[in-house]
RNA sequence: GGGAUCUUAGCUCAGCUGGGAGAGCAUCUGCCUUACAAGCAGAGGGUCACAGGUUCGAGCCCUGUAGGUCCCACCA
């Protein structure tokens, strides 16, 4: 079959997949005679689309699972999608409103039916998209976060904690979305500067007349809810005033002068006005002098009823007409530009209102104790270490967590309100019979429902069965590594800890893999409004996936963040291509060619060379592999596959190719060799780039099923074949000094030369005559002849013979040996110093009665080794 | 205000517990050599931000300085 020049992925990623899917390979299932390995997904939402953050994260799931898959783990990666609750409410309302429809008039009923469509049409796309990178998750335990399952979780964990006293209903000061008219947690509120103004105004004290306080505020309009004006107790201008009431302007109210430390002498005036309904601080202030909470504003942000001849206008028009109020009645002393950070809601970008609201929140003192406990008893370990820190940082000062939300997209409290009453009941399976207080029947279910974060907290553990005592519960939980972005640590992976650990009392896994954003090649965030954004579709369209993936694996460390531009996916496009290649040759060789398991004998210094060095790469890709560097792990594998095998071996292997009719036994052993490397090197490479190595794997070797159940590369060390190593790095140097002296005198590549090499020693000459094979074809070097030298004369010497041209090069001169003087002299001070430090420690009676035994063996053996090498470098310096 | 992190080739970045300064892209030179021009062989290019310190030895550890990025935080 003749294969195309160049590898097109298109055809063969779908069909690869489509494969693996009908075969059940990412199928796990409880299996006792096997460890579990267990990730779940980052459930995406339903409202998403597939953008290189989720190929960046999926990606590096894909490969841990495929990994310990091919290692021979039960590996499950559990998927799933989230409902993603104001996201979702968004959407459906923004769609329903294009086509002329009102969610508050159509009702709550019927605007679930939409919302359950949306996610019918919508949730399958992001999906399908991955799929398209290649991810091997097991798609028939696919879950929703308002399955039945998944909510029979929620209502357990909402009842358990309340009946632990850790849920409770409280008025607080929250955040409050006008446009999306519902509440936020703190985690939903970015901070933006904004240029603002300060507005200086006098709040005249009552009955000492041309007397005044002048306060200034960057909200004027909430002058309305004013219940005090505040000085530090410690400022001595205030001192005579504090206890004074004031005429709140623009009302009939009156205030008073408190004093309180939370006010800052040096700034502003040193003078803030208290307006507990609509600013945190003031809330808290107005806790502790008891001052009245009046609310001036409406639910979307429109002054109240309270507001006078405001009343109805909005927040910045009510600004406006009262600072045009203020300065008409000559109260305005000033107004100063001032730059202030203004919080606002993360999805809308609406400036949020804070506001008292009865709202439900979850104690987090103890769990949020229990989570940091589990950090520092290494039940959790940060990949990268550092972000250990931020988990602990937010986790040092949390808050109470408000958990309603006032929309309809979600799951609803198990909380009932008797219609009698008023009492409610926290209950599960539904309302109850009749009220403990009153005993009336009738009940309303709490309309809030709650924050889309509470179902995800709950993923690892209610996907998998949870309350319910299931196998798989018992078998793959708790999970291993949990895979995400360092930006939502916060949001997630703290939520999930406590919850772990509070309903199932272990950590829902043990270690978390960190990866940065991926950015736009000027270093920008990908977003929609900049349009800067790279579709991972269109990249997979255009290179393939395996180039996508190679491409967000390398180049990067974990933790940080990356720029993606196209060039360099073409970069691993090519890599894709040459590993095509190779193996275009190898079975252009093999057609016809009836391949036998050669004996030891017949494998030749290169082939033992080569063999050794995929031995060694399967080593070193494993530990890296288990220290989750995938980044240096696949680096490895591609120098390997580019560099060795294909430039080194391959080419060394040619004429014997060439000649395989001729001799057969030489072929073969070659043929063996670059057939098992290779299918060695796909089987490390395969967790990264799937689908190119499985279509080439299953052509090498036809009677495998796929390499995606194949055995992972194990290390063996009488594999390692140092003799063969050493020679081939002597070879390499031989034949770049050749090709130097080609280049130098200007010989064209279609002359082929004669290398001669001439010792006076029997085993250099025997060394060099059994390994011709390696000069023949490089270099130029058509023929290869091992001859006596003469003693004193040609020590050992190579000769370059080109035809018309002969010229006669000592051995001295293709290998400089002033550089490997230098080399090694440098190598002796580097032995010295090692030495010196090796034998400092050995003889540090502290370092040996403290140190754990190992590290003084450890010890022992390297100053043994160096003073062997030492040995080596003085000989064959003294040689020289 | 607290915390994290970065500064290495023209660009984008690797560099693990201290011991040879690296990759890709870009540039230059020579090659369509029977796997691959999406390729091959080579070349140039770096005071590892700056200043001290520890060490036989520092891109890596410590201290400080300068600049950048991000997160958290109640400064009206």
């Amino acid at each position: 079959m003749q294969l195309a020049k160049t590898y097109d992925p298109k055809e063969i990623e779908d069909r690869l997949y489509q494969k693996w899917e009908d075969n059940g390979y990412f199928h796990a299932q409880v299996n006792r005679d096997k460890k579990p390995f267990t990730i779940v997904m980052p459930p995406p939402n339903i409202t998403g689309k597939l953008h290189m953050g989720h190929a960046l994260d999926n990606t590096m799931q894909d490969i841990l699972i495929r990994y310990k898959r091919m290692q021979g783990y039960e590996a499950l990666w559990q998927p799933g999608t989230d409902h993603a609750a104001i996201a979702t409410e968004v959407k459906v309302t923004n769609m329903l409103k294009d086509k002329g429809i009102d969610k508050r008039e159509i009702g709550r009923e019927e605007f679930l039916k939409h919302c359950w469509k949306w996610r019918d049409e919508y949730g399958r796309t992001i999906i399908n998209q991955l799929k398209k990178l290649g991810s091997s998750a097991d798609w028939e335990r696919e879950r929703f976060t308002m399955d039945e399952g998944c909510s029979d979780a929620v209502e357990e964990v909402f009842v358990r904690l309340y009946e632990k006293g850790y849920i409770y209903k409280g008025s607080r000061i929250i955040n409050w979305c006008p446009v999306c008219q519902t509440s936020l947690s703190d985690a939903e509120v970015e901070h933006e500067d904004q240029d603002g103004f300060f507005w200086h105004i006098n709040y005249p004290i009552v009955g000492e007349e041309g007397r005044f306080v002048e306060i200034a505020t960057t909200r004027p309009e909430t002058l309305l809810g004013d219940t005090a004006v505040a000085v530090n107790p410690e400022d001595e201008r205030y001192q005579d005033i504090i206890g004074k009431e004031l005429a709140l302007p623009l009302t009939d109210r009156t205030i008073p002068v408190i004093a309180d430390s939370y006010v800052d002498k040096e700034f502003g005036t040193g003078c803030v006005k208290i307006t507990p309904a609509h600013d945190p601080n003031d809330f808290e202030v107005g806790k502790r002098h008891d001052l009245e909470e009046i609310n001036i504003l409406n639910d979307d942000a429109t002054m109240n009823s309270k507001c006078g001849k405001y009343a109805g206008m909005d927040r910045y028009e009510a600004r406006k007409a009262m600072v045009k109020d203020l300065e008409d009645l000559g109260l305005l002393v000033k107004v100063v530009p001032h730059s202030h950070a203004v919080g606002t809601h993360d999805r809308c970008h609406t400036t949020v209102e804070p506001m008292i609201k009865p709202q439900w929140f979850v104690r987090m003192k103890e769990m949020g104790k229990a989570a940091l406990d589990a950090l520092h008893n290494k039940d959790l370990t940060f990949v990268p270490e550092n972000y250990g820190k931020t988990y602990e940082h937010w986790l040092s000062d949390i808050k109470d967590w408000c958990i309603s939300r006032q929309l309809w997209w979600g799951h609803r409290m198990p909380v009932y309100y008797c219609d009698e009453c008023g009492e409610f009941v926290v209950q599960r399976g539904g309302a109850p019979d009749v009220c403990p207080k009153c005993g009336c029947t009738h009940f309303t279910q709490e309309s809030d429902t709650l924050d889309t974060w509470f179902s995800s907290a709950l993923w690892p553990f209610s996907t998998l069965g949870w309350p319910n005592k299931t196998e798989e519960m018992d078998y793959f939980y708790p999970t291993d590594v949990l895979v995400t972005g360092y930006d939502i640590i916060f949001f997630w992976v703290i939520r999930m800890m406590f919850s772990g650990i509070e309903q199932t009392g272990k950590s829902p896994f043990h270690h978390v893999l960190i990866h940065g954003l991926v950015r736009d090649d000027k270093g920008r965030k990908m977003s929609k409004s900049l349009g800067n954004g790279i579709d991972p579709l269109e990249v997979i369209d255009q290179y393939g996936a395996d180039a996508l993936r190679l491409t967000l694996m390398t180049g990067n460390a974990p933790g940080n963040d990356m720029r993606f531009y196209m060039e360099r996916v073409e970069n691993s496009r090519n890599f894709a291509n040459k590993i095509w290649n190779a193996s275009r040759f190898i079975q252009m060789n093999l057609e016809g060619f009836e391949l036998t398991k050669p004996a030891d004998e017949d494998l030749k210094t290169e082939d033992r060379w080569i063999i050794s060095l995929v031995n060694t790469l399967a080593k070193d890709v494993t530990e890296n592999m288990d220290k989750y560097e995938l980044g240096i792990a696949v680096s490895k594998v591609y120098d390997f596959i580019w560099e060795e095998f294909c430039d080194w071996y391959i080419e060394i292997v040619k004429p014997r190719m060439y000649n395989r009719e001729e001799d057969k036994v030489s072929a073969n052993a070659a043929l063996y060799t670059l057939k098992t490397v290779l299918s060695d090197a796909l089987k490390l490479l395969h967790p990264f780039m799937p689908f190119i190595t499985e279509e080439i794997f299953c052509s090498l070797n036809p009677d495998a099923p796929s390499i995606m159940i194949a055995q992972w590369p194990e290390f063996a060390e009488e594999k390692k074949d140092l003799q063969a190593e050493n020679i081939l790095s002597r070879a390499k140097d031989l034949v770049r000094g050749m090709r130097t002296v080609r280049k130098d005198m200007n010989v064209p590549p279609s002359k082929k030369a004669t290398l001669i090499i001439t010792s006076s020693d029997e085993k250099v000459r025997k060394l060099f005559a059994e390994n011709t094979g390696i000069y023949a074809g490089l270099a130029g070097a058509g023929e290869v002849k091992v001859q006596e030298g003469t003693e004193g004369v040609d020590e050992t010497a190579v000769s370059f013979i080109i035809p018309d041209t002969t010229v006669y090069i000592p051995l001295n001169e293709l290998v400089d040996l002033a550089k490997e003087k230098e080399r090694l002299l440098k190598e002796q001070k580097r032995l010295e110093g090692e030495l010196k430090r090796s034998r400092a420690m050995l003889s540090n009676e502290k370092f040996l009665s403290k140190a754990p035994e190992a590290k003084v063996a450890e010890e022992k053996e390297k100053l043994a080794q160096y003073e062997q090498m030492m040995a080596d470098v003085s000989a064959r310096l003294e040689q020289m």
